[in-house]
DNA sequence: CAGAGCATGTAAGAAGTTACATGATTGT
DNA sequence: ACAATCATGTAACTTCTTACATGCTCTG
């Protein structure tokens, strides 16, 4: 049998937002995207449409056309391959257990090339903006790991501003 | 003043690879990248050659010919502009506060989809992948830096477990 | 009736990925 | 002698970004 290559992480994250909703138009997928609090998510048309033209030649979601009389309305959802996909895509240990990308992390040890001050600034002002980042609205689990992550998030800056003060 | 467009995070993180060892081959960039335990970080040649070509067009690093008999060895250091640069990328308070791009918390909201003995799994098997990914060596404030993350990581993830247990 | 949001997409260009090509040096 | 690592890059391809183009619907 072909095998398929494993899904990117925007194909995942898409699939996964038709599941929760059970049907959605990739307009509402791009805003999805665009609504999330990190920027690698940005929900560009470009990214999104020619994306959905690619699941859905690889038989991973079909469409459906909800067009109501002049306001044209495409819904997606899932095959039973896309399920299948979906759920590979969730429980990949080795993708869920990287260590991704923090531009936070990335920049920490670096800092010891600007002054004390500039570093506790830098500092302060990711604190502020953390706490200030509103949670996702439309999903109570979205919701509940957003407000632990941030928990955790702040507990760090926490420790390290101890470390640089 | 002409203004040129901010360092994009790759660019960024190999200036300040320069700058901690004040001169590096495009080589030596690529395999810092490389070793990273992100694999965000993926350190491909395709990537890293062509960047410090462009980085050195904008004039942000010079390179040095070390080469010694047959074996060639390009190097390349900071300029003030590249100085300037790698400052202004490293303070963005912006950028350092972005969420970044985290493979776990992208798919816990949807972990409800899969049986909770599966989502149990994953978390064991991040668990201990976390515990197990190996610290940066060449550098002490990278490592300490990837030890206190580490920690809060687990941290999480066990606050995590509980709460899909 | 104007502007924001819904809804579809495309075009040009930038940047990254995999794979290839070449050759020297070092360790076993 | 062989493999791994150092060291330089390029070519084809994929994907994403920014910007554009079009038109409907709802709210003030």
């Amino acid at each position: 049998m072909l095998s398929t290559p494993p899904l990117t992480e925007l194909e995942g994250a898409a699939l996964a937002l038709i599941k929760r909703e059970t049907a959605l138009t990739a307009y509402e997928i791009k805003e999805g995207f665009r609504r999330s609090p990190s920027s690698y998510w940005s929900g560009s048309a470009g990214a999104v449409y020619p994306m959905m033209k690619r699941l859905e030649g690889a038989g991973l979601v079909v469409s459906l056309d909800e067009s109501n009389s002049r306001r044209p309305r495409k819904v997606f959802r899932l095959t039973n391959g896309g399920e299948a996909a979906l759920r590979s895509w969730l429980i990949d240990e080795e993708r869920a257990a990287d260590a991704g990308y923090d531009p936070l992390r990335t920049r920490l040890p670096f800092l010891v090339h600007v002054e004390r001050r500039a570093a506790r600034e830098l500092l302060d002002s990711v604190e502020a903006r953390t706490r200030e980042m509103p949670a996702p609205s439309e999903d109570r689990h979205a919701a509940l790991v957003h407000e632990s992550w941030r928990v955790m998030r702040l507990a760090w800056i926490a420790e390290l501003k101890c470390q640089f003060g």
